[in-house]
DNA sequence: AGCTTGACCGACC
DNA sequence: TGGTCGGCCAAGC
């Protein structure tokens, strides 16, 4: 036991533990989740989720135009059914993400406007 | 050491 | 609405 390599880069620990804080119903983009952490840009969570978003709730991290994840819109959409998560139709009848409803700031501004 | 590659983003047309 | 462009930064080679 000589070594005690971490499977995943440190980066990708704290990736994935922000996106399992995300609540249901909620999601946050890629961007959203790396200005969250003050680490990384939206590239690298999107690499972290492509690796190892199958440990976590994945469907909550998406693209910031609301489209939901390219491959796996069918389950993405289950799961936004599921959890009451705000759609919206496009022209098209596409379901997107209701961004100005679904979006989550991870908490930030909890206390503004409470005093 | 320097590329190259991304589950991206915002600006612009 | 859809396409391009530059910027972004960790990881892999």
């Amino acid at each position: 036991m000589g070594r005690m390599s971490e499977e995943l880069p440190a980066y990708a620990e704290r990736v994935l533990e922000a996106a399992e804080r995300i609540p249901p119903g909620r999601v946050m983009t890629y961007g959203d989740v790396a200005e969250w952490l003050g680490e990384g840009g939206p590239r690298q969570v999107g690499r972290v989720m492509a690796l190892y978003g199958g440990a976590v709730p994945w469907w909550r991290v998406v693209r910031a135009d609301g489209r939901p994840l390219p491959g796996s819109e069918p389950r993405a959409l289950e799961r936004y059914r599921a959890e009451s998560t705000p759609l919206r139709l496009t022209g098209d009848g596409e379901p997107r993400l209701d961004m100005r409803r679904a979006r989550w700031d991870g908490d930030a501004g909890r206390d503004e406007g409470h005093m």
